[in-house]
DNA sequence: GGCTTATCCTGGGCGC
DNA sequence: TGCGCCCAGGATAAGC
């Protein structure tokens, strides 16, 4: 599932091709994928605009068009960006097609249909159409501090993995990679944030940065259904200490690895490592 | 305001 | 083989 280390492989793959062309047609082949405007304006408004640039905030991407309008992209679970020759065959769950003026296309393929597109008209803004990009926390590879941390911690008294999945506090860690982090800065899952003492909270930042650059070093995570632009999967899987590997050896103690679910996602740990 | 829970959605895995 | 159930999870609304 696509969390920021999956969405920013996808923007920096897209953005070396895909800036400069111009998209000629639209075809929607699922409506629901489309959240603003409605479909049919949709597919009549992105052709003749061409691509200018292309930004990430959290999981969304944001992409620049001609005239300053704009088109958003959220992959949610299972979403996918595919840039790809106009002949190839379609992917099974192809929801979205954006025909580019030299004989490629930008697919949007989704499994779960979860994952939605934002047209932003030339006057508005990608804030206007998408009220949730306002409220967003920290970019987590912007100079993530521990004084930051601590003060966003500071009122929470629910688990620290439940205000690490909080988008409001910190912009673009998911399951995968909170449990990483946590599993790096040696910290339960159940702890309340409020507990963390300033030396957890300075390991815990460590950790959240090391683990994300790592991760977009090896072209994200494919535990499931992610790829990048061009279909092919990450390496950071292979590299996971505890996502996936509920039931195996801890690298580090030798002790079982176990899971637990808080607030409604599972979540895997080492029950020793992760004592505190 | 903070927090948890239910909901959306679909394919894969599993048990019977 | 076929059916039914459970699981995965990001964002959001609803409820406490």
């Amino acid at each position: 599932m696509p969390e920021l280390p999956e969405v920013e492989t996808v923007r920096r793959g897209l953005l070396t091709s895909l800036v400069g062309e111009t998209i000629e047609r639209v075809e929607i082949l699922r409506r629901d994928s489309i959240a603003f405007p409605s479909p049919k304006e949709f597919a009549k408004l992105l052709p003749g605009h061409s691509f200018s640039n292309i930004s990430r905030r959290g999981k969304y991407l944001l992409f620049e068009l001609s005239n300053e309008a704009g088109l958003a992209v959220h992959l949610r679970m299972s979403g996918r960006l595919l840039l790809t020759d106009q002949d190839k065959g379609d992917g099974k769950f192809l929801r979205v097609r954006l025909v580019l003026n030299n004989r490629q296309e930008l697919r949007f393929e989704d499994m779960r249909v979860f994952g939605r597109l934002w047209y932003v008209h030339p006057r508005s803004s990608f804030e206007e159409v998408i009220p949730t990009l306002k409220t967003l926390g920290v970019e987590p590879l912007e100079g993530l501090s521990a004084q930051t941390l601590r003060s966003l911690f500071k009122n929470r008294s629910q688990s620290i993995k439940s205000a690490l999945l909080n988008q409001q506090i910190i912009a673009g860690l998911g399951n995968i990679y909170a449990d990483e982090s946590l599993f790096g800065a040696r910290i339960h899952p159940l702890r309340p944030a409020n507990t963390l003492t300033l030396a957890e909270i300075r390991g815990l930042a460590t950790e959240i940065e090391k683990v994300l650059s790592k991760a977009i070093a090896l072209g994200g995570s494919s535990l499931r259904d992610y790829t990048d632009s061009r279909g092919v999967n990450g390496n950071y899987q292979n590299d996971a200490s505890v996502y996936g590997r509920h039931g195996q050896s801890c690298r580090v103690c030798g002790n079982s690895i176990k899971s637990l679910r808080i607030v409604g996602r599972r979540s895997t740990f080492c029950p020793i490592c992760q004592e505190g």
